[in-house]
RNA sequence: GGCUUCGUAGCUUAACUGGAUAGAGCACCUGACUACGGAUCAGGAGGUUGCAGGUUCGAAUCCUGCCGAGGUCACCA
């Protein structure tokens, strides 16, 4: 049984025994002590000196000395004001240790059945993924690992922006200046090549726009809307949508290309299919140097009319209304929102409609309890809109809708502009680790003796770990700044030197060998403090990965493997050996000390995504 | 302007959800490989937790008001 269990049990009864009340044991506050102070745990005791009337050392002191001579766990304790730190015996570590070592799963939750489902990613098909990408699939993947972890059936899903006006903009480039080029042609990959495409068509449409600006017709649009001479440049900028709309030509090829997608028109749809395959084929090349996988894919040409009969049905049922114009509206205010617009005038849908479809449909498909949408914290509003409906419409799944929003990703220099172009590309930037990882490999030489694919294994490794931990440590509320050169870092608080920590105890295993017979660590006696501060870490991993899969915060994972790997790297420094041990029961104990925190740093990299190597 | 999220060392960040002297990493300075892998460890310097009030035994954390930054307020997605 769980120490802290052990803790809160004892405690509770002693509180009733010697104050006569009661306290729910979950309610007690129970943290590890701090370093400076003597002891494992500590109580704090100040909640209860109303009811027990009494000092809280006081009450301290009574609790310490009952729950001392009633369980052999607690050694010893000591009390400073109202805190009371309680040791833990020798006895329960060792037990602890052969409890990991004996369950591979330490750490995580017996499987219970329920289904939670995690759309990540979703991206648009006219351009390669980015940064902004990167850090919403990591996001995805780890809250995916880590529900799994903590019991769930976990389905993982993307809906696939395939449709509407950006993929045309891509076509319509591609048709009108591509010379039915293909990707391998332009020794491009097809994700680049359909995003060279969109950019070509921004490139053109910017100087359309330039060139019409000192037109007849764009004077006479000047005077019409009433711009002073000196807000000329600054009105232009602003009014870029309304020229696509209303004068572009190529706007109007893109736009008449839309229609003609819509009404199925069988030229633009293969060229849409075509156009969509090679960027699906770079996606997948994308995905999977991450390591990442999805179960069901969800394509947007296949949903968009979804959620219209969902609509009719809640007109008839007054969830929505309709205006005098035709368009359908929902009032949010007991929301704390306002009236949001659900099918337009003409009876088409809008993304809100879409999304009430989806959800619906989606629920259909897997009845999950849970349904987690990792979208950025600009859509924050449309998902709050979208559970109230979802809440209003009384669909069964609505209470397990969770919208985990993160910060955006902005770069030392700002927020990421494709206009100019200082967006990082999703390929590139894990390029560039993986040869910065290769860099600091060979400078150090410790796997040169390695055949070369291996070493690139290894690079791929290193490389992607870096990236991923320094993307995944951040707390997903907080919009981060990338700082790309220290992104590269290997060193620190970093995912490289958490593998390193790891691969090294690989290293003592295989010396190790038959050295010690594994059953004398019980025999071990006296835990010095730097054993004791890793037992305490490896204690808290279930805790950890419960409170992650709550609060859908990988971020919580990596931090606590960092502490781990601290912890770690702080005993192999203190000169308690391991091969060379003063007795055979240290040696042994230590070895499967080592051989635990090695299986909770791999489960718990491998909850984010990350591989730990044999060398490095 | 309304709503909303965030403000912690020069920089990037943590704090077990109200607990002890706010903990790390980077950068800077000083040390440690004839011990199991130095991508490491030991130490130094660096903080009025944006500001001002309040709540209480106790506040980075909760409340109020300011200040600053992001996001959002489309018949776009």
């Amino acid at each position: 049984m769980d120490i802290i269990n052990i803790i809160q049990e004892e405690v509770t009864t002693t509180i009733k025994v010697l104050y006569g009340f009661d306290v729910n044991p979950n309610d007690l506050i129970i943290n590890v002590t701090k370093k400076e102070f003597e002891g494992d745990y500590t109580l704090v005791t100040f909640p209860f000196t109303k009811l027990a009337k009494k000092a809280p050392q006081v009450i301290a002191q009574e609790i310490g000395e009952v729950i001392t001579k009633n369980n052999k766990y607690f050694l010893s304790f000591n009390v400073i004001k109202g805190f009371l730190n309680v040791t833990i015996s020798d006895d329960y570590w060792k037990q602890f240790l052969n409890d990991i070592i004996a369950n591979k799963d330490y750490g995580k939750s017996t499987f219970h059945g329920k289904k939670a489902l995690v759309e990540f990613s979703s991206p648009n098909t006219n351009k390669p993924l980015h940064l902004g990408h990167i850090r919403n699939i990591l996001l995805g993947w780890s809250t995916s690992q880590i529900l799994e972890a903590a019991g769930y059936e976990v389905v993982k899903v993307q809906i696939i922006n395939d449709r509407g006006i950006a993929i045309c903009k891509s076509m319509i480039a591609w048709e009108k200046f591509g010379n039915n080029a293909t990707p391998s042609d332009m020794n491009m990959k097809s994700d680049h090549f359909v995003g060279h495409w969109y950019v070509t068509f921004e490139k053109k449409f910017q100087e359309e726009y330039k060139i019409w600006q000192s037109s007849p017709e764009a004077k006479k649009y000047l005077e019409e809307k009433n711009v002073k001479e000196e807000n000329i440049d600054a009105f232009f900028k602003k009014d870029k949508n309304n020229y696509f709309n209303n004068f572009s030509k190529i706007g109007a090829e893109a736009k008449e290309m839309l229609r003609a997608w819509e009404a199925g028109d069988e030229k633009v749809r293969s060229l849409w299919q075509k156009m969509n395959n090679w960027v699906y084929e770079g996606f997948d090349v994308t995905y999977d140097n991450l390591g990442v996988s999805f179960d069901k894919l969800y394509y947007e040409s296949n949903t968009y009319l979804l959620g219209k009969d969902i609509i009719e049905n809640g007109l008839k049922d007054k969830i929505f209304y309709k205006k005098e114009d035709g368009s359908v509206w929902i009032d949010l205010e007991d929301a704390k929102l306002d009236h949001k617009l659900v099918l337009r005038s003409d009876g088409t849908s809008v993304y809100m409609t879409q999304d009430i479809g989806t959800a619906h449909q989606r629920y259909e498909n897997h009845q999950s309890e849970k349904m987690i949408y990792v979208v950025a914290d600009e859509q924050n509003y449309h998902f709050q809109a979208l559970f109230a409906i979802l809440q209003k419409l009384g669909e069964p799944y609505a209470k397990g809708l969770h919208h985990l929003s993160y910060g955006m990703v902005n770069l030392p220099s700002g927020r990421m502009k494709s206009r100019e172009g200082t967006v990082v590309d999703a390929d590139d930037l894990m390029q560039e680790v993986i040869n910065e990882a290769k860099k600091a490999s060979q400078a150090i030489g410790s796997i040169s003796d390695m055949p070369e694919e291996e070493q690139e294994l290894i690079f791929k490794q290193i490389g992607l770990a870096a990236l991923k931990f320094f993307i995944i440590k951040v707390n997903p509320v907080r919009s981060m700044i990338f700082d790309p050169s220290e992104s590269l870092d290997l060193q620190g608080q970093t995912g490289p030197s958490i593998q390193y920590a790891a691969v090294r105890v690989k290293s003592a295993i295989r010396k190790a060998g038959e050295k010690y017979n594994s059953e004398s660590s019980n025999e071990y006696s006296n835990i010095q403090k730097s054993e004791k501060e890793v037992l305490l870490t490896l204690h808290q991993f279930p805790t950890i990965i419960r409170e992650a899969a709550e609060n859908y915060n990988p971020s919580d994972i990596a931090n606590y493997c960092y502490t781990l790997a601290k912890a770690y790297n702080k005993f192999w420094a203190s000169g308690l050996s391991m091969l060379n041990a003063e007795s055979d029961e240290a040696g042994a104990f230590r070895l499967k000390m080592s051989a635990a925190t090695l299986q909770v740093l791999t489960l718990g990299m491998q909850l984010l995504g990350i591989e730990i190597p044999e060398r490095m």
